[in-house]
DNA sequence: ATGAAAGCGCTAACAG
DNA sequence: CTGTTAGCGCTTTCAT
């Protein structure tokens, strides 16, 4: 019946043989807004399916030299904060015409090696979750005109979009909040050292402290992983004086805390301790967690982060911004709430 | 410097140029294998150096007519069994040389408008998650000679290689269970009505409950989402006569209603109730719940449908495999052990 | 081992 | 509105 030879797929000359239009029509025929006549388009697209035709997005990348394809490296994906930002993060590249090429890198290891990936799939841009960036990094992207925009991450001095949540100001008003519940002891679980937002969420914490008065806080490293956090906690409460509130530097490393408590020591969270998380993620409202945490929407920054890859898209060169996505302290039950 | 003008990206051609060779030597010097001398290669190289060449991955595409794309189809992000698996299937694809193209679509939404998408992004082959197949699909992706390989996802009569847990086997197992622990009155909490998973093991706790003596379980739909599993887990215990065993068809279900047990009930999980999932999500190991379960090990099952693809990639036209990865019964604290 | 020539399937520019 | 002509940047014969 066709005229294609065995297991090729159809092109769109096969369709234009059949239709008998030239092949520059078929294209128009499947490019929105080009100016083709209606029956002819019908005769395009009636040929199309008959043959099972559909058009081949690598050729068109290759004469548009543009891919439609975002990268997006993300880690940890186990926190669900991840996931649940990069369904947003698909969903609305989707509905842009884009598509998701996705890059994990195995936690901690360092970016570098994506951008020979990333850079030879031509992306039209680069979403960097959970990942910092080296100067090398942004610079050659940007030789190669691929916007990048960090989400959750700050690399200091670079040029690059960012969408972050309030980590230090939020971290300030974890300390606010710990001090005027009466707490004397405080704790930091930090994630990566090297990853900003631990740093900054750190640094908001001292200065909250510093500022109601209270002491320096004891300090443990939980690496953003659940089992490392616990033996985080194990070691905190080993002291000869645990620390009567743990801030941790996110929600998954505070539940993590939250069970090693739980299970190995007779301290009750939101009486005789308080740990806090920072993120807000689904699991935090569960009624056996009630975690108290500073939010981020992670919805909002997906959103923010889609809208910013887009704009850096239809306008080069425009200078980067630093968008800051507004959060809030949400009182649950595993802290103290202040005094009256 | 160089002699490229304005923006534009270097091309094999420009490599060419400055290292004063053809544009198929800088070519050769790309790929792994081909014959061309070390000096040439070196001399190529250099040039691609000093020009920042990186090859253009589309245009190989596009004369290979292999993209090195594999679309991965996933919904149900927020169940953590996903993710997970998503990112061993990502590095494991990575190793190969294949790279991940998402398709996220709405929880249950059909995976129809995934066909056009996928088959014109040309991907080498699809892996779907969490989506079932249609027949006109799989039939225009085998026409179109894409391998499909579904993972915890069966649709019945249809000839695609799945990978999946032991469902109903699984079930059985945890219906016998349920039996030997003297429970009396077992309810099933479903999943998605048209899911396989649901389905199949739905069918197995049937059959091991007539086996085992026991009457027919009770039934509500959880849909796999964690608010409408609790309100599931509520009516169940709104009933007059509540039951006393209740299997959910996944681990994610089952935490949320250990959690409205724990808020809304006296009865205790593992004494005057049994509560059980299936996959073994790490959550489900967590202290606060010790979820009993059947284990779906998901690194496990990345690993065979990835060899699963690339085995259809290497022989086409090999014919489909149902490949069942073993798991196991956990018995932890959420379910009542059985007698001695 | 290397270069010349052809072509992958499409879009873009230009006549008509 | 439509066809003709040229590429996009690479890989692939095929000579040499």
């Amino acid at each position: 019946m066709s005229s294609i030879k065995n297991g090729r797929r159809p092109t769109a000359r096969d369709v234009a043989r059949v239709a008998g239009v030239s092949q520059p029509a078929v294209s128009r025929a499947f490019t929105e807004g080009a100016s083709i006549a209606v029956e002819t388009r019908d005769k395009v697209l009636r040929a199309a399916k008959e043959l099972g035709y559909r058009p081949n997005l690598i050729a068109r990348s290759l004469t548009t030299s543009r891919s439609r394809l975002v990268g997006v490296a993300m880690s940890y994906l186990e926190n669900p904060f991840y996931p649940a930002m990069l369904e947003r993060i698909a969903a609305i590249l989707a509905d842009a015409g884009y598509k998701v090429l996705l890059f994990t890198s195995p936690p901690g290891a360092p970016c570098e090696p994506l951008l020979e990936d990333v850079l030879r799939n031509r992306v039209d841009a680069l979403i960097l979750a959970s990942a910092s960036i080296t100067s090398r990094f942004a610079e050659e992207c940007s030789r190669a005109g691929v916007p990048v925009v960090l989400v959750n991450r700050r690399t200091p001095g670079h040029r690059t979009s960012t969408v972050t949540g309030m980590n230090e100001d939020g971290a300030v008003v974890i300390a606010e909040r710990i001090a005027r519940a009466g707490h004397r002891r405080p704790a930091f679980m930090a994630g990566l050292e090297n990853a900003s937002t631990s740093q900054e969420r750190e640094r908001g914490f001292l200065r909250g402290l510093v500022a109601a008065g209270l002491p320096e806080p004891l300090r443990v490293v939980g690496h953003f992983d659940f089992e490392r956090a616990r033996s985080a906690m194990r070691a905190l409460l080993a002291l000869p004086k645990p620390p009567d509130a743990v801030f941790c530097a996110n929600d998954y490393m505070a539940l993590a805390a939250l069970q090693t408590l739980h299970e190995e020591s007779a301290l009750r969270p939101g009486r005789d301790i308080s740990i806090i998380g920072f993120d807000d993620i689904p699991a935090a409202a569960w009624p056996s967690f009630a975690l108290s945490t500073f939010s981020q929407p992670y919805a909002l920054m997906a959103e923010r982060v889609v809208a910013r890859v887009l704009d850096q898209l239809r306008h080069p060169g425009r200078p980067a911004v630093e968008d800051v996505v507004p959060g809030s302290f949400l009182q649950r039950r595993s802290s103290r709430p202040v005094r009256a």
